[in-house]
DNA sequence: TTTTTGGCTTGACAACTGTCAAGCTCCGGG
DNA sequence: CCCGGAGCTTGACAGTTGTCAAGCCAAAAA
């Protein structure tokens, strides 16, 4: 790990900078890698190995980019925070009435649920790790702060449509769409067909009355 | 395990059935000691080992009063479901008024909150797993459905008490509460002290709007 | 008393874990 | 062309894991 020491010199020379882009790239790409077998396996059934086995590299490079297996999992939660966190942005920027709005974020729900069912129990495995092991509490709360914020960026554009504003708080809200989410999530992953539908209803029945 | 046999032949002599009832009552006994050791721990850094070394017992036992791990797993949550899917019945039980159910209720909440933390990032830890390991699923799905009935009992006497009815679902209900729930609960095990005052704004800032 | 047996311990097993040193390969700079 | 070092592999390490057979001991049964 002498490459994170020169990271902290202050003046690099140009092919340093290169390097080290190469070096976070290539951390980012096992990084990639292991949230793929963590969202098959889960965090307590995934060693470096079988991270390693569903890679194009061996176990020990990990060794070679990151100072530990806690540092790898940190990664990849930072990581996939960036993917998740600007999901339904899309929608509520080109949405042009509430109906548009609500058919767009249910339709992203729904395709959310079906098609990245691993990284999102992967999502909750991490958040519950949180609660056990301090040193994945920080991403996992600044994650949860960008989700909340997420949420309240939909309601307050669907309120706004309405010329109303969400009746409650960022944090219920969170909560509400969340904890819905979490447990449609486990029924669909228990071959629960009706999870999906059931979750569209509720959603479409709760947004007229929480905004 | 020959004893499970015994159980399932139809006429049992007496100390057959005395015999039966010592078996169970060793394995909740273990179950109980494991439980404490994964509310320390968490599932994924849990061995029988150390379960053992945590109580009376030597690692073998369990081999005795159990199949293997994820039986002994199972068995812990099917015991820890029996604790406390009741936890509220009394303050709804004793209640004369909304203001008297609100201030149990809260008052409930946070012990709760504070004094089993451990035992609740327990079940948000088991509840993940549940979404990796299908041996989980039947008990936690049954637990989720004990707690919902349970928060549906509150709200329907909150209502009652208000001579309404609460405006959304069962699910719904839920999914906020258990949501502003392990949010609180992350943050109180973060160290935040403003997590346990925060939860109960929400909650008494709520139960009129959703009631 | 002797025998049996349920309940628990002990110790061993093979497999697996994170870690890391040693060494290989191959590319870029000299 | 050669050489150094970055990037990756290999193999080994010490420790831990779930599992289970063998055996011990006290209490019940004979």
């Amino acid at each position: 790990m002498a490459r994170r020491a020169t990271a902290a010199v202050k003046r690099e020379s140009a092919v340093d900078v290169v390097r080290d882009d190469k070096f976070n790239a290539r951390r980012i790409e096992l990084a990639e890698a292991a949230l793929e077998t963590l969202g098959e396996l889960g965090f307590a059934r995934t060693s470096l190995r079988e991270i390693a086995q569903n890679s194009a590299f061996t176990h020990g490079v990990f060794h070679y980019y990151f100072s530990d297996k806690l540092d790898l999992i940190c990664c990849c939660v930072r990581h996939y925070k960036a993917k998740c966190v600007t999901r339904y942005d899309e929608v509520v920027a080109t949405a042009t009435s509430r109906d548009e709005l609500t058919e767009g974020f249910l339709a992203k729900l729904a395709a959310t649920l079906q098609n990245e069912a691993r990284m999102h129990r992967l999502w909750y495995d991490l958040r519950s790790q949180a609660m056990f092991e301090a040193a994945f509490r920080k991403d996992v709360l600044e994650i949860d702060k960008s989700l909340e914020a997420m949420i309240w960026r939909i309601a307050s554009r669907y309120a706004e449509f309405g010329g109303k504003r969400p009746l409650s708080s960022p944090a219920a809200l969170y909560a509400l769409f969340d904890g819905l989410f979490q447990s449609a999530l486990l029924k669909h992953l228990a071959g629960d067909k009706a999870a999906v539908p059931e979750l569209l209803d509720e959603v479409r029945r709760l947004l007229p009355t929480v905004c």
